[in-house]
DNA sequence: GACCAGGTCCTTG
DNA sequence: CAAGGACATGGT
């Protein structure tokens, strides 16, 4: 039932932000979201953030940038974070679509999170993780972030359901403001790492946080 | 040395 | 449509 699934959710959501409070999650500018979005996929942030660095260094961080740079040089600097070659070339087309279609990060700015989301999602390497942190992290938008830990979780709790049926149950339950998009994913992840090993994670989460 | 990480795409049965 | 493999480096 979607009811009860909805009521687990709130719990959830209540329980971890008696938890974990108001974290702050993924800073940086909307180019830097975008890039870190395609770089974090299957990999650990520490990896990322060294790589957001190497890009920084010379002045690459940013798909205007990254537009205009030769391939073999951003591969040097994402190596850190693994799948380079195909990371590379998903970071090249991603800002060409975003350099062709709108001459710039800042022209997206405009456009409603719909045709943003269908936009992003068009681009190969950019699946519905990817476009919805970069909605929810990049531009402040209300689309939900379902990962891996958050099916995990939900799994656990008994709420058994595809990701895009997730993503409209907590976006269902979630006020309508980015804010509490972005602390909630954040807040899942930090969970996540916490308590859920790869192997065993049969302590659900409403009694591992019960106040 | 084995195993896994804030996914996505492509191929098979 | 579910399941499995490929992509690759770095940390435990």
């Amino acid at each position: 039932m979607s009811g009860s699934s909805s009521f687990k959710i709130r719990e959830i959501l209540r329980i971890l932000a008696g938890h974990y409070g108001n974290i702050s999650w993924w800073p940086g500018d909307t180019d830097e979201v975008m890039i870190g979005a395609i770089l974090t996929q299957q990999t650990r942030w520490e990896n990322v953030r060294k790589a957001l660095g190497n890009l920084r260094d010379r002045n690459l961080c940013s798909l205007s940038a990254i537009h205009g740079a030769d391939s073999g040089e951003i591969g040097e600097l994402v190596r850190c974070t693994g799948f380079y070659r195909l990371k590379t070339h998903r970071l090249k087309t991603l800002a060409a679509y975003v350099m062709e279609t709108y001459g710039s990060v800042d022209a997206m700015t405009g456009e409603p999170s719909d045709r943003l989301r269908a936009g992003l999602l068009k681009i190969k390497g950019v699946g519905a993780e990817t476009a919805d942190s970069i909605l929810c992290y990049g531009f402040s938008r209300t689309s939900f972030v379902i990962d891996a830990y958050t099916e995990k979780i939900c799994s656990c709790c008994g709420i058994l359901h595809r990701r895009d049926q997730l993503k409209t149950l907590f976006e269902d339950v979630l006020p309508q403001d980015p804010d509490a998009y972005k602390r909630a994913h954040a807040h899942i992840v930090e969970y996540a790492k916490e308590y859920c090993g790869k192997k065993r994670c049969n302590e659900c989460i409403l009694e591992n946080l019960k106040e």
